[in-house]
DNA sequence: GATGAATGAGGCTTCATTCAT
DNA sequence: CATGAATGAAGCCTCATTCAT
C-alpha cells in the first residue's frame, strides 16, 4: 500500500533510442523523479495553480525538457490519480474481500482511507482543487469510474452492517460513505505533513465519532 | 438641476463624497445582478477557472466593462467570501448565545453550517478550489481570522458538552469541529443544486452520524 | 501675460443650447475651470499618465460628463498648447520689438521665458513628456511652427547682437537658443511651485551665466 | 566609457543560482541585441509610448516571447538606466580625481556629460519623458540617488573653484549644476543622431557659453 | 449637464507547448 | 537529454469615448 507501484508501466514510447539495456531503466528513474517532484508541487498548490515551469525549476532544467520525458503536463497528474485509484481501489477490495464482518470491514476502509492521505497527497489535493476542471477532459473519465467503484464497496459493506443489526439501519450507505470519504480527504489541507503518528492519531479520532458519535453513553 | 456654483470649491481631498444617497445605492442593482451571475461560476469551476470573459459573457457585456462595477476580479470574490463568512460567524454565534445546552448547540451550528450550502455554494467551492491560491494575498487575511473566530465558538461548545458529560471526553474539540465542517462543506461538490428538501435530509443524516456514530444500539 | 485670455475662443458649437445670455458665459466658466483642473495634472504627470478619469474624479464628476465640455482628451491640451504659444509668441515679440539693443533684448526674451514657466506649467511639461507622443498628429502640427518663430525672433537678436560686436562672434545662433530655451523649460521639473520669488531668483541666475559664463573676471 | 557590466541581470534571491556559466552568459546575445532594439525605441518614443508589441515587432518575434528574456518591460528600461547612471557616475568621478584645477575639472565634467548623449539616448530620453511616472515606483528610487551623487561631484567641483576664485563667487552651485545637465540632455530631442562631429561641435559651442557667456569681451 | 453603462481597442503578462541545435 | 528561443492563445486590466436616460 505504501509506494507507488509502477502504474502506467505499459505505457510503451517513453524510452526511446535503447543504446543499452541501462538506459530505459534509468530514463524511467528520472521520469518517477520529475514525477514525484511535480506531486510535491501539486500537493502544495494544486494542478492549475502548478506551473510547469515550476516543475523545471524545481528539477534545476528548462520546462521544455520536460516534454522529453512527458507529452503534457496532463499525463503527470493522471500518472499520480492513476497510481491513487489504483491502490486506493486494491485497498478497498482487500478490506472487503478479507471477510470480517461488517464493522471491522468499515473500520479497514476508514484505515485504508486515512493511510493513503500522506502518500497522495497530491492527489487527493487535486482532486479537491481541480476536479471541476479536470472532470471535462475525456483523459481522466477514469476518475469518476473509480470512484464509483469504491463507492460500491463501501456501499455494500454499509448494507451488510444493516442487514446484521450491526449498523444503524436509517442511514443512507451512498451518504454515509461520502461524508466519510470527504472528511478524510480534506484533512489534506491541514493534517500535518510527513508525521505518520499525526496521521494516525487523526484516523483514530474521526473512527471514533464515525462509528459511535460525539455523545457519551 | 439646481445650482452648482460650489463645485469643488472646498478640494476636498481627492474622492468626492457626493452622491447622497450613501453606499447602499452604489451597489447598485446592476452590480449585485453581476455579482450572483459570477457567483454562478465561481460555484461551478472555483475562482481561478473561471475567466472575467467567462462573467462578462453571462452577462452579455465585454470583459472590459465589468471594470466599470469591479476594480479587479479578486474584489469580486471579495464580496461573496466577506458576505459568506458575515452571514456564517453570526449563525455561529446566534446558536452559542441561545444558551441551550451543548447538544442542542452543537445540533444548531451543524444546522447553520448546512442552511448555507445552498446561499453560498460560490465562497464555499472558492474555498475549496482556490484557497490555496487566495491565501497568500493580504487581501484575503480576514478569511483565515473569520474560519478561526467560528472555530472557536465550535470547540467551546464541545468543551462545554464535554464538561457536562454530554459529550465525549476522548474527542479533540478542534478536530472534531474540522471534521463536521469538512463534511459539510464538501457537500457541495455533489449535493442537488437549489432542492431545499435535499438539503434538509443531508443535515439530518450527517447530524445522525456525529452525534450517535453508524453503530447501531 | 498672466491669464489665458481667450485662447480658441473662435471655436464654436462649445455652448450649445442658448437659452439666455448668460448660460454661454457660465459654461464657458465651468470649461475654464476644468482646463485648470486638467492643467495642474498635467503639470504633475503629463499628458499621457493623465486619464481622462483623473481630471474628472479632480472636477467631482465621472469622466463621461467631460465629454458635455471638450470632444476629447486632445482638445484640452490643445487648449493649453495653444494658449501657451499665444502668449508666449507674443511676448517675445514685444521684446524684440522694443527696439532696445540686443542685449537688452536677449535679456527680455530671457524673461519672458521665464515668466511663462509659472502660469504654463501644463504647457512645458507636456511639451517635455509629450511631444514625441503628439508631434505625429497633424493637429499639433502648429507647435512646431510657433516653436520655428519663436526661434526665428530669438536668432535674430543674437545676429544683431554679433553685428553690434555685443555678442560672441563665434556662437552659432540656433543652437544659443536651443540651449537657453531648454535650460530654461527643463526647470520646471524641479523649481519650487507657485514661489514667485523662486522663479526671479532663478532668472536672475541662469541669466548670469548665460550673458558672462562662470569664469570670474 | 566602461562596460555595461550587467547591473541587476540576475535579480536572485527567488530564484535558483544554477547555471554555472554565470550571470554574464545569461545576459545573452540575444537578449542583448533586444535591449539594444528597445532603446531604439525608447530613445524615438519614451518609455510609455513604447509598448511591448512594438519592441516585438521590431524583433520580428510576437510580444509574449519577450518575456522569455526580461521579466517585465520595466526591466528592460531598468536595465538602460542602470547602465547609464553606472556609466554616467563613473565617468563624472574619473573627471573630479584627475585632481586638475576646477575649470579644467569642470570642462571634462561637461565633456563627459555630452559624451554620454550618444550612446545613452534612450535612458536620457525616459529620464525626460517617462521620470515622473517612473519615480513612484520603488524600482527607480536608485535614478535620484544616482543623480544626487552626481550632482555632488558637481557642486564640490562649482565651490573649488569659486574657492579658488576661478569660477564667480554669486553662482549658486547647484542650481549651475543643474542648468547645464538640462541644456545638456535637453539636447537628446533635437540633437543629430549618430553624427559624432555633431555632438563634439555641441560640447564645444554650449561649453564656450557656459565658461564664458554670449558677451562679447 | 450629469449619470450609468457600455464599447472596443489595446496594454502587459503568463503559460503550455514545440523544435532546431 | 537539455537548451534557447519561439509560438499562440489566453488572462487580467485600462482607457478614451459614446450614448440613452
Amino acid at each position: 500500500m505504501a509506494r507507488v507501484t509502477t502504474a502506467n508501466s505499459g505505457r510503451p514510447g517513453t524510452a526511446r533510442r535503447r543504446r543499452g539495456r541501462g538506459d530505459a531503466a534509468l530514463a524511467s528513474r528520472r521520469r518517477e523523479h520529475l514525477v514525484r517532484l511535480a506531486a510535491g508541487l501539486f500537493a502544495e498548490k494544486g494542478f492549475q495553480a502548478t506551473t510547469v515551469r515550476d516543475i523545471a525549476k524545481e528539477a534545476g532544467i528548462l520546462s521544455g525538457s520536460l516534454y522529453h520525458h512527458f507529452d503534457s503536463k496532463e499525463s503527470i497528474v493522471d500518472e499520480l490519480l492513476t497510481a491513487y485509484f489504483a491502490e486506493t481501489t486494491a485497498a478497498a477490495r482487500a478490506a472487503v474481500e478479507a471477510g470480517e464482518d461488517a464493522g471491522a470491514t468499515l473500520t479497514a476502509l476508514v484505515h485504508a482511507a486515512f493511510a493513503s492521505l500522506e502518500p497522495h497527497r497530491a492527489a487527493i489535493t487535486v482532486l479537491q482543487n481541480d476536479w471541476n476542471h479536470l472532470r471535462s477532459t475525456a483523459r481522466f473519465a477514469y476518475v469518476a469510474r473509480s470512484e464509483a467503484e469504491i463507492e460500491a464497496l463501501w456501499v455494500e459493506t454499509i448494507r451488510r452492517g444493516q442487514r446484521d443489526g450491526q449498523f444503524r439501519a436509517d442511514l443512507d450507505p451512498e451518504l454515509t460513505h461520502r461524508m466519510i470519504r470527504d472528511a478524510v480527504r480534506a484533512a489534506v489541507r491541514w493534517s500535518g505533513r510527513g508525521e505518520r503518528t499525526d496521521a494516525a492519531r487523526l484516523a483514530e479520532h474521526h473512527l471514533g465519532i464515525i462509528l459511535d458519535g460525539v455523545h457519551a453513553r
